[in-house]
DNA sequence: TTTTCCTTTTTGGTATACAATAATATCGTC
DNA sequence: GACGATATTATTGTATACCAAAAAGGAAAA
C-alpha cells in the first residue's frame, strides 16, 4: 500500500461549494419535473425554496445555462424546451461520443471495469422488473458512469452527461423509457456482452442501435404529442 | 420577399448581456496567451481591467468554467493547463465531433453553405500565405464556423466551439500551426473539395486525417517542451 | 373587445460587508 | 541560514441592499 495514493491518503476532500449544490439540487428538480419544460425560474422563488441568497441562485442558473439545462427567454430564466430538431441534433451527438465511449471501452477497460459495469447492469436491470422513474434514472446514471469510466475519456464523459442530462427534460424519454424498457434492457444486455468479449466493432455497433432505438421512440411520443396539440388547436 | 421572415424584418436584436460580454473578452484573451494556462485570473484585477463590477467577472467566470477554460486550484480560478492526457482525449471527442459534422454538411449542406465555406477556405489560405497569430485564428473561426453552419447541428457545433477554444489554450497548437501550417492547408483543400462534391466517405475520412495530423505535431511539440523541462531540472 | 396607461414584479448590475480560506511576511529558535 | 510558528494581508464565497431597466399584469378609457 503506497501511502501517497489518493485512495490511501486521510486527505479530506474539498467540500463542493454552494453555487455547485444548489445547481445539482435544481438538475435534479429539473429532470424530476418538478420544474417542466418552458418552467419560469424565479429567482426569488428560488431562493426561498432552497433557503440561500440570490448570489448562489444566479451563478447555479449560469452553470446550468452552460448545459443547455436552462435559458434566457425575454429576460427571463426557462426551463429549456426542445424542439423537435434540437433532439434530432441531440441524438446524432450523442451516437458520435458514446460510440467512441463504446469503442474506447472495448480497447482499454480494465477487468474492474467491466465487473462494475456488470454489477450496474444487473442493477438497471432489477429496477426495470419493477419500473419506477426515480430509481431508474439512478440506476441508468451508475451504468453510463461505469461505462465512461472504463472509456478512460473524461472530456467526451464530460458532454455525455450534459446530453444524457438534456435528454431528460424530455417527457417523452420517460414514457418511452416505461413502454420500452424490456426491449431496451434487451439491447443494453447485447451491448454489455460485446463489450466484455472486447468486440470493438459489434460493441459500437450495439450501442449505436440502441440509441437510434431510443431516438425513434422518442420521436414517435413526440409525434403523437404533436398531433393531440394539432386536434386542440 | 415575405415580409414575416426573421432575416427581413426590422426586429433589433437583443443586446448581450454585460456577463456574456465579459465572457467573450475573457476568452479572446485566453486564446492570445495574455492569461497563459496555469495563469492566476483574480476577480478584483479582472474588475479594473473590464471596468465592470464583481458580479459580472463572477458570473463570466461561471462560464468559462463550464467550458472547461477555466478552472478552480486551490480555491483560486485559473486559466486551465491540459494534461497530456486531456489533450489526447480532446482530439479523440473532436474527431467523433467534427467527424459527424464532415458527414452532416456532406449530406444535407446548400449550394450557400458551399459557397461561404469555399470563400473561407480562399481566406484562410490568404492568411497562411502571410502568418499571424491573430488574423490566423479569426480566420479559422470564420472556417468552422461555416462547416458547423451547413452542418446544421447547433448541438454539435457548441461543444466543437468549446473544443476549439480548450485547444487555443495549448501554445503547442499555435506553434504546430506556424510550422505545419502549408501542409495543413493541403488537407483543408482536399477536405472542403470532397466536400463540394459531396461524398460523405471522403469528406470523413480527410477530415479525421487533418485531425489526427494536427494532434500528431501537438504531441511532438508537447513532448519536445517535455525534454526541455526534464533538462532543465 | 381592444388599446392605453399605470403599477407591480423581476432581472441585471453595482456596491458593501463579513466569514472563511489561502498566501505572504515577520519573528523566534536552532 | 534554515525551519517552524504566528501574525498579517489578500482573495474568494456568500449575503444583503440598492437602483435602473425590462417585463408582466391589471384597470380604465375608447
Amino acid at each position: 500500500m503506497n501511502p501517497t495514493t489518493p485512495e490511501d491518503s486521510l486527505r479530506v476532500a474539498s467540500q463542493p461549494k454552494l453555487r455547485t449544490l444548489v445547481a445539482d439540487r435544481l438538475r435534479e428538480a429539473i429532470a424530476r419535473n418538478r420544474f417542466p419544460p418552458g418552467a419560469r425560474l424565479k429567482e426569488r422563488e428560488l431562493c426561498e425554496l432552497l433557503g440561500v441568497s440570490r448570489t448562489s441562485i444566479r451563478e447555479a442558473l449560469r452553470e446550468l445555462e452552460g448545459e443547455g439545462l436552462v435559458s434566457t427567454q425575454a429576460g427571463h430564466p426557462t426551463v429549456t424546451v426542445l424542439s423537435t430538431k434540437q433532439v434530432n441534433e441531440i441524438y446524432q451527438v450523442r451516437v458520435a461520443l458514446e460510440g467512441l465511449a463504446a469503442r474506447l471501452f472495448a480497447r482499454q477497460a480494465t477487468d474492474a471495469h467491466l465487473a462494475e459495469l456488470e454489477h450496474a447492469t444487473r442493477a438497471l436491470e432489477a429496477v426495470v422488473a419493477n419500473f419506477a422513474v426515480g430509481p431508474f434514472l439512478s440506476a441508468k446514471t451508475r451504468f453510463y458512469d461505469a461505462l465512461f469510466e472504463g472509456a478512460g475519456n473524461a472530456v467526451a464523459a464530460s458532454m455525455l452527461r450534459a446530453i444524457h442530462t438534456k435528454v431528460s427534460l424530455l417527457r417523452a424519454t420517460s414514457l418511452a423509457s416505461a413502454t420500452r424498457s424490456e426491449q431496451s434492457i434487451k439491447e443494453i444486455r447485447a451491448f454489455v456482452a460485446a463489450l466484455a468479449a472486447r468486440d470493438e466493432e459489434a460493441a459500437y455497433r450495439l450501442c449505436v442501435e440502441h440509441i437510434e432505438n431510443a431516438s425513434s421512440a422518442a420521436m414517435a411520443v413526440l409525434a403523437q404529442a404533436d398531433e393531440k396539440q394539432a386536434h386542440r388547436a
